[in-house]
RNA sequence: GGCGGCAUCGCCAAGUGGUAAGGCAACGGUCUGCAAAACCGUUAUCUCCGGUUCAAAUCCGGAUGCCGCCUCCA
């Protein structure tokens, strides 16, 4: 069974067939660098850095284009408040974005080029569609002109006569159509402007994704994505352009990945409700919002609030503590991985399920499928079973790691947790062991109350108690039972 | 007003024709001095009404409710 698609433009899900044999040539939007990205930018970039991901598993040679925008009013209007200046501004958020995308293990597209660095291209674009009639100067600004591309509407699937009764459309006398859009527009005097035959002035938003995908990937190419509210009017409007001048088709295959809301809301800067990755990342694991995404399909919203989170949590410790197990039982041994059917087919369902339109909720119910086979095998013992666990653990890493998550050691993500959990406490770690010696004690002396009152005082912080025969050691507890107690 | 989407166990969430994956939580059990983790077991007929079909959560029609887009936005 091969990959299918969900297509925006065909509203279908589509065998995938990539233009040429073999490559496939993946363009996604990237961010507007005039602040810090919030969960929504981290969704469309887990999403398509999971396809990224599996893609590449197929086999398929990936060329990759994640763009910066790097030149817009927002920039420029934050250069004002910041007091810096507008390439400034672009280098900070930049640098921000990756920080914030390196946390979450989001893997390096092939080409992340600059909107600022392809003025040239774009510059070209515009005077082929002036030459071919598909755009006209107005004031200093040029326009495109969406009366002859009879194609207009069809990727977001809007009557041009009813977007124009819309009673939202800006009326601008300089437009020959109210649906028309800039192409270039001309700077103010204090405004970053660049030379162009048609004036100089800076470019329109659509330009850049048109002329950057171009560039690298060249037309028509596979697959261009990003969330659902670029669907209008920016993928449009790039569609129309960038078909309008090369006189062939842009864009084979069109995905959007739905919203984040919180709490029920729609996420915005409007409302105030904007979580920024990088608050997200000191309450939790990157892999928690990972995981979060990934457990509901990209093209459905997704409600971010504090219990799924939480729940989401105990679900990744979950997958961590499997592998722990597993590691233990192979570590003391030289084990040759032994086949073990039942997982093959877990494997098979995997890939069945990220085929289709990338399930990755699906594809992660098998992976915990497979975490309970390997733990029922761990409980079972036996040395016998040894070769089959380390069998079962390599495919779960695989699979786990295809979807970019259990990236870290398991120690690092245990002690990263625990301090997290200390701090948020307010405690120390010394003294947490000073109580665990005492308790320690008090066990040997039977003195069962005593070890009892503290395990009892620490499970108030949060802290749960392991005994085992090496001796006791502690984990955070489950967040959100924690917190529904106190 | 136009276009589109959604409604599945307490919560989250898969499932597009053959009698409901998975996660979290809960309860009972095994294990443990007590716990925890893990494992075993238990918990749904899919918003409502009508239709098509041998057969529907899944297709069609209608109702109700919720949401998104049409303006910068991942």
């Amino acid at each position: 069974m091969g990959l299918k698609v969900y297509n925006t433009i065909s509203g279908k899900k589509e065998d995938f067939q990539p233009v040429s044999e073999g490559k496939v040539k993946l363009y996604a939007c990237g961010v507007t660098v005039y602040d810090y990205c919030h969960i929504g930018h981290a969704r469309s970039a887990i999403v398509f850095d999971t396809l990224y991901r599996y893609l590449m598993t197929k086999g398929y040679d990936v060329t990759y284009v994640r763009n910066f925008t790097d030149i817009d009013d927002k920039i420029i209007n934050r250069s004002a408040e910041e007091k810096i200046s507008w390439r400034e501004v672009g280098e900070k958020y930049i640098h921000s974005f990756y920080e914030d995308m390196d946390a979450l293990h989001i893997l390096k597209p092939t080409h992340e080029p600059r909107a600022t660095e392809h003025i040239d291209e774009m510059i070209a674009l515009v005077e082929t569609l002036l030459r071919k009639g598909h755009a006209y100067q107005a004031g200093g600004d040029v326009y495109f002109s969406i009366e002859n591309f009879k194609g207009y509407g069809q990727l977001s699937k809007r009557p041009l006569d009813e977007m124009i009764a819309g009673a939202r459309v800006e009326i601008d006398d300089r437009k020959k159509n109210p649906l028309d859009f800039v192409l270039w527009k001309s700077s103010k005097p204090d405004e970053p402007s660049w030379d162009a035959p048609f004036g100089s002035g800076r470019p329109g938003w659509h330009i850049e994704c048109s002329a950057m995908s171009t560039k690298f990937l060249g037309n028509p190419f596979d697959i261009h994505g990003g969330g659902k509210d670029l669907i209008f009017p920016h993928h449009e409007n790039e569609r129309a352009q960038t078909e309008a001048a090369t006189g062939t088709t842009f864009v084979k295959y069109w995905m959007h990945n739905g919203f984040v809301n919180i709490e029920k809301e729609k996420m915005s800067k409007s409302i105030g409700n904007t979580l920024q990755i990088r608050d997200f990342l000191r309450e939790y694991h990157p892999e928690v919002l990972r995981l979060f995404f990934l457990s509901t399909h990209y093209r459905s919203p997704v409600d971010y609030n504090e219990k799924s989170i939480e729940d989401t949590n105990s679900a990744l410790h979950r997958l961590y503590y499997t592998v722990e197990r597993a590691f233990e039982m192979i570590k003391t041994k030289d084990v040759n991985p032994l086949p073990y059917s039942d997982a093959d087919v877990l494997e098979k369902e995997f890939y069945e399920a990220m085929d289709d339109d990338c399930n990755t909720a699906l594809a992660l119910a098998h992976v915990f499928e497979l975490s309970k086979m390997i733990n029922k095998m761990a409980d079972e013992g036996g040395d016998s079973s040894i070769p089959h666990i380390a069998y079962l653990n390599n495919l779960f890493l695989s699979l786990t790691q295809q979807l970019g998550l259990l990236n870290d050691d398991l120690n690092v993500f245990e002690s990263q947790e625990k301090m997290r959990h200390l701090t948020r406490e307010g405690l120390q770690l010394s003294s947490l062991e000073e109580a665990i010696l005492e308790r320690t004690e008090a066990r040997k002396n039977k003195n069962y109350q005593k070890a009892d009152e503290i395990r009892k005082m620490l499970l108030e912080k949060g802290i749960i108690l392991l005994d085992s025969q090496k001796g006791t050691d502690w984990r955070v507890k489950n967040i959100s039972a924690a917190k529904g107690e106190r």
